[in-house]
DNA sequence: AGCACGCCGACT
DNA sequence: GTCGGCGTGCTC
């Protein structure tokens, strides 16, 4: 049995009554002073312990297994290869109604929404029934209406304010199955272009496992590769699964599959309510639904018919799970589409190294789609050497002409800084004192237009000082400069031309990210300016100038991926420019005009960019040329987690044979992050299979021993960010 | 992780 | 004299 617990155990219990439980079976039992629910691994008629320390389980929850065979054998993989323990992964890979206990099954619920009467009220007029006027402010906002696991979440859930409302006519109050949609509309296919029908036939041509890497540029028509390879699948009588890295990021992907695909599917996102997951796993497991598109825990749902797994956006960092249990869903799934026998398409503009390696290695098959949609070249890059010039607020003057010359012929224009708030450091001008976070070693960023300092490490906050605490000076200036600032620069240069700003904070609430997508797509914004949330999913065709701010950064970070991401990222950004007949141009500012990984991706592209980078990786060692795992400590003590990580290496070392590296242990990059100390230990090898035999060995002792109890600590397989 | 048991400081 | 701090140990 496993349970919810940090343990790398299972646990024996006997059955209550004679009979067979299936494997993969929800059970409550009695566990120390405590009642869990558990999931069946495992049925054995011994065990090495004593009869009368078994005890009895109390309860068989699930009359079909919860978790399938499949599913099972994935899940008990997942948690050996990143050596997490199995309760915990089986905990993390079932909704939490079913962690909970509640029947798996399909349940409908109550569900308001605003009448015509009631959307003619002002909230404002209920005064005296302050409860009612919030839930009507709530209802407002929600035109879909709400159900109780939505209320509750915004504090607003009263039977009798709610009973209420409905007596007076204001709300209505309707049973919904949350979580399943109404199939698709089934609009017409535009044509393949020849590279698209060559990756089409190549999949449908494939019986049984193989792994497909879709190679394309923005605009080349993956999704509609992904549309085709589904309609193959669905009337092949199977199920596709299809992981993006985030839903929110990506509406105009979700509205073509639904446009397009007239089958059921559901959408396994962290907005849905516990219920809306519920029904949605439930139909995916009962075959209902024949399309499952979700974000990265979307990997472990029940698919009794699957025919074609799909992993959008393959390259992307958010795939792999950051705390926990950190899985890589994209290698999770292709382990399921060997297991199932079930062919897997990885797609992307700018492909992870790892998985071009496997592509030159053979062991994926690459399908390259070469052109955007109506055959124009890509847009153009160019770097933009800003040593010695003179910069308007971070702005270089050639970046400034080009924008005025685009806007001019009536084009968009998009910039792109990865940094959000208004200046990334708060200075004194008179003596040097900097707004330091108590709780990270970092400085405090200055946001303006709400007057505060923000941590983007921790959640703290605090009010902008009006004179230095150290010498008393009212001159405090912000140095450096964030999307607020370059906006407001914009604003004084521009100020015919309205400029946009897309960052977490002017999207902060629901609805905000549509509303500011719709200005910018209808063109009434003239320059876009955004951090990374721009870079994903959105394609404007109105864009034909792109700049890059401060892409220097990136070049010196400590983790060896980071030239990989710039280039992604680059690439990515360029990619949501421009049409058919204006192709665009690229403006990246850089001090290092000559660096050459950077030089080799603008003259020559991604492909010749990856394959030095790929050289670069096979010369120093590293992955995808080398296995490693990080093994991480953190503590509120500064030297406890050092101390911890150095028994560990210690021990590790009685364990390990040459083949095995390490490095540390040493402190994190950024070593205090929210009041915490951080180190951490690099383990390597270039063969994967020792690396994995060390971890086997190393990581159940190490789990046991007193000091990992006193301190956080985790596992890394295959980490992405190595700090 | 929970939840116990167990042995030392400031309080009704 | 008790309430309560978190160290240590265990959970089939």
């Amino acid at each position: 049995m496993a349970l919810p617990c940090p343990l790398y155990r299972v646990f024996d219990y006997r059955l209550a009554q004679p009979g067979r439980i299936a494997p993969g079976s929800r059970v409550r039992v009695p566990f120390g002073r405590r009642n869990l629910v558990g999931v069946v691994v495992e049925l054995s008629p011994d065990t090495e312990l004593p009869p009368a320390q078994i005890r009895p389980l109390s309860e068989l929850l699930d009359a079909q297994p919860v978790v399938p065979p499949d599913l099972l054998a994935l899940l008990r993989w997942a948690a050996g290869y990143y050596h997490h323990p199995i309760g915990e992964v089986l905990a993390q890979a079932l909704p939490a109604l079913l962690r909970q206990g509640r029947p798996a099954r399909i349940e409908q619920t109550r569900h308001w929404q605003l009448s015509a009467a009631g959307r003619a009220v002002d909230p404002a007029d209920l005064a005296r029934a302050p409860r009612q006027a919030a839930l009507l402010s709530v209802l407002a906002r929600c035109p879909e209406g709400a159900d109780r696991d939505r209320l509750q979440r915004e504090g607003l859930y009263r039977r009798d304010s709610l009973r209420a409302l409905v007596d007076k006519g204001w709300v209505e109050e309707r049973l919904e199955t949350p979580g399943l949609d109404t199939p698709g509309a089934g609009a017409a296919a535009p044509s393949l272009n020849p590279a698209q029908a060559d990756a089409v036939q190549a999949v449908a041509e494939h019986a049984g496992f193989g792994c497909f890497l879709l190679d394309g540029v923005t605009g080349s028509g993956k999704t509609e590769v992904y549309i085709r390879a589904i309609e193959q699948a669905l009337a092949a009588g199977r199920q596709t699964l299809l992981l993006v890295p985030e839903i929110g990021l990506t509406p105009q992907l979700m509205q073509r599959l639904r446009a397009r695909l007239a089958a059921p599917m559901v959408i396994l996102h962290s907005g849905l309510s516990e219920r809306e997951r519920l029904n949605a796993w439930v139909a995916a497991r009962d075959g209902a639904a024949r399309i499952v598109v979700g974000t990265r825990s979307a990997v472990f749902t029940p698919l009794p018919a699957p025919g074609l797994f799909i992993v959008d956006e393959e390259h992307d960092p958010s795939l792999k799970q950051q705390d926990g249990f950190r899985y890589s869903a994209r290698d999770l799934l292709i382990w399921r589409a060997r297991q199932q026998d079930v062919p897997v398409l990885l797609g992307s503009a700018t492909p992870s190294l790892e998985s071009l390696y496997n592509a030159d290695q053979g062991r994926y098959q690459r399908l390259h789609l070469p052109n955007r949609a109506g055959a124009a070249s890509a847009p153009e890059l160019k770097l933009l050497d800003i040593r010695g010039q003179p910069l308007r607020e971070g702005l270089a003057e050639p970046l400034l002409g080009a924008m005025r010359r685009h806007l001019a012929r009536g084009e968009q224009v998009l910039l792109f800084l990865n940094r959000r708030g208004f200046a990334p450091t708060l200075i004194c001008h008179e003596c040097g004192w900097v707004a330091t976070c108590r709780r990270c070693d970092s400085h405090l960023t200055l946001h303006q237009r709400r007057g505060r300092l923000h941590c983007h490490h921790c959640d703290a906050s605090q009010e902008v000082p009006v004179q230095c605490p150290e010498c008393g000076s009212p001159d405090l200036r912000g140095l450096g400069y964030g999307t607020e600032r370059i906006e407001q620069t914009l604003q004084q240069l521009f100020p015919d031309h309205p400029c946009l700003r897309i960052d977490r904070d002017s999207t902060r609430r629901k609805g905000q990210l549509e509303a500011l997508l719709e200005q910018a797509h209808s063109g009434a914004a003239r320059i876009l300016l955004g951090t990374q949330m721009l870079a994903k999913g959105h394609h404007f065709p109105g864009v034909t100038l792109v700049g890059i701010l401060e892409a220097d950064q990136r070049l010196f970070s400590s983790d060896f991926r980071a030239s990989e991401r710039l280039a992604q990222l680059i690439v990515q950004v360029a990619g949501r420019a421009g049409r058919a007949e204006r192709p665009g141009t690229v403006l990246i500012q850089t001090h290092h005009p000559d660096h050459p990984l950077l030089r080799r991706l603008v003259t020559e592209g991604y492909a010749a960019f990856a394959a030095a980078a790929l050289a670069e990786r096979r010369d120093t060692g590293l992955p995808p040329y080398a296995s490693l795992a990080l093994l991480r400590a953190e503590a509120t003590d500064r030297e406890a987690p050092r101390e911890f990580l150095e028994q560990a290496h210690a021990l590790a070392l009685q364990q390990s044979g040459p083949e095995i590296e390490f490095w540390g242990p040493v402190p994190a990059p950024m070593e205090k992050r929210a009041g915490r100390y951080r180190a951490q230990l690099l383990v390597q090898s270039a063969a994967r299979a020792a690396l994995h035999r060390l971890l086997d060995a190393w990581i159940p002792v190490l789990a046991e021993s007193p000091a990992a109890r006193r301190i956080r600590w985790s596992v890394d397989v295959d980490p992405v960010d190595t700090f």
